[in-house]
Formats: structure tokens, sequence, C-alpha cells
DNA sequence: CCATTTTACTTGCTTTTTGCAAGCGATAGA
DNA sequence: TCTATCGCTTGCAAAAAGCAAGTAAAATGG
């Protein structure tokens, strides 16, 4: 039988932040995210070449999850009908400012990070500016 | 032989949001900082009767795995020899905007969030008030 | 129009991590 | 001293991760 995705088991509380724990509480799934809304990337060819090399079958898997969480959407590709696009949906873009502040605190307590200045520059100058820019793609300095 | 904190493993990048991820990408460690950093716990006993109800065995592997991170320090009490205080550093300190990014996600995109409104208006009204007052306990609004 | 390549996966298998229940040594309190 | 509490450890089953290989469908090249 083919990789189901298991019915989600009832939340372990109700805390907001274990609310986001269960979803994409792992290893990976933040990193596709990072992917999608910070660098662009819509494939599922695009999102396996990242530097961290996930595995096909757990990438499927938390495309997948994504999607039963409302998270992503699939858009067929009219040139090239093999490619699917995975789109953010407004919720997962709301995530864009986690995703800013792990940034940031990883680029000033990683010492071997290698994450360049103009993002820390950016961040502390003015914040909102940077997630504006990154919301639209405008990208002053990516992560 | 007894459990033992593996030596880390090479980092599958130097992403920073990867940093963080390797640190406590997983679905118990932002728990653990989350009662420590706004709920101001300390000790195991503590941290093992939150809602998500930790496993000791897992609790204990990630408390260690945090002090090796730089993230928490065990502190003797001198009251009672059989309790240790887990205090953050500033590293630790420093993620409070991360998990104040994933509470105001959750709280606004869980339905059935259990979070109070007041965090919202607190947050929306004034974020960095919101972060200053959970730096120092104040706590006007509570996950 | 046929062979090759590309895309998005699936399958099978091993290793690692999680989850659960029980137990344990040291200290504290009655 | 007897019992409770604290911070774990141990053992084991179940779930998830990781790796390599394979596959169907569509596209591309000759």
């Amino acid at each position: 039988m083919y990789e189901m995705v298991k019915t989600p088991n009832p939340p372990r509380s109700r805390c907001p932040i274990n609310f986001g724990l269960e979803i994409f509480g792992d290893k990976w799934t933040l990193l596709i995210l990072r992917d999608m809304l910070m660098v662009g990337k819509k494939t599922f060819k695009e999102f396996q070449a990242s530097d961290e090399r996930i595995a096909s079958n757990i990438l499927s898997e938390r495309l997948a999850r994504l999607e039963q969480s409302g998270l992503i959407q699939q858009q067929a590709v009219k040139a090239d009908a093999r490619q699917i696009h995975y789109a953010p949906t407004d919720a997962c873009r709301a995530l864009l400012p986690v995703l800013v502040e792990m940034a940031y605190w990883g680029t000033t307590h990683d010492p071997k990070t290698g994450a360049p200045k103009s993002f820390v520059r950016s961040y502390e100058r003015d914040r909102d500016r940077l997630l504006l820019a990154l919301a639209q793609g405008t990208d002053p300095a990516k992560s």
C-alpha cells in the first residue's frame, strides 16, 4: 500500500505554540517553508535541491501534510503537465515573521553563520520594512 | 550504559534557520523554552507537569542538549539539594521573539485556540512592549 | 515516432528517535 | 526511621527518519 498521510492525532494541548509545533515542529518542514516564502521555490525538484538535502520520501510526505494543514496548495503548470507548483496560502505567508525571527537569531548566535551581514543590518534598522520586502519578494537581503 | 548526549553531527547547512532547527527543531524543545521563558518554570518537575505531558526520558535528554547548546544552565538550589534550577542564558532569552511570533501565529490561526484575546491585542497594539514585558516577567498577557 | 530525459514521486529496508511504564538513588520531611 | 519527593535511568515496543533504488507519466531530441 502506498504512503498515506495519517489522520492527525488529537492535539496535546491548546497552547498556540504547541499548535504550530504539531504542524511544523520537526527538522524539515520549516526549511521547506523557508524555501517557499523566502527563496521563492515552487517545485518538488527545487525543494529537493536545497543545501540540507531532504530525502524525497520525506519531502513528499511533508508536502502532503502541509497541504492537509492548509498551508500550501497545488497548482497545475500549464506549460508542463509533469510539474506541480506548490504555493503558500495566507496562513503560510503569516509564518514569515517566525522564519525571520529564527533567521535573525541564527545569524546572531551561530559564530560560523553563512548569512550575510546585510540581513542583520536590515532587520535591526527596520524590521517591518524587511518583512514587507520579503513578503513581496523584493528581497533586500536574503537569508 | 546510561543515556549519553551524542556528539552533534556536522550541520546540514550554514543557513541560520537550519542552525536553529538543529537545536530546537522537534516537537518538545520549544515547549520547554516556552515554559522557561514565558511561564517562569525552573525545575524538572515543573516542565514535566505541562499540559503536553513530556516523557521524563525525553525531558531529561532535551535539558542535557539545551545545556550543551549553551541555551540553559544548571543552578544548585541551596534550600533543597535534590532540586536543580534550569536557567536560560542570554542566547536562550534571545529566542523570545521566535516564541512570541509562533504564539501569535497559533493564536490567530487555530480556530480552537486556548490563548486569551488579550495576547493578540497586546501584540497588535505594541509588539515591542509585549516583548519587553515578557522579558521582565511582567506578563501583561501570557500565552 | 521512438529513445532518452525529466519530474514527482513510491518502495523496501535499516537505523534512529519517540513514547510508555517501571524503577532507582539521593535527599527531605514527619 | 519511614515515607515522599526529585531528578532522573532502563527496557522495550512503535513510529519516524534516512538511504538507495525503482517507477509512471509527460516532455524533449533526433
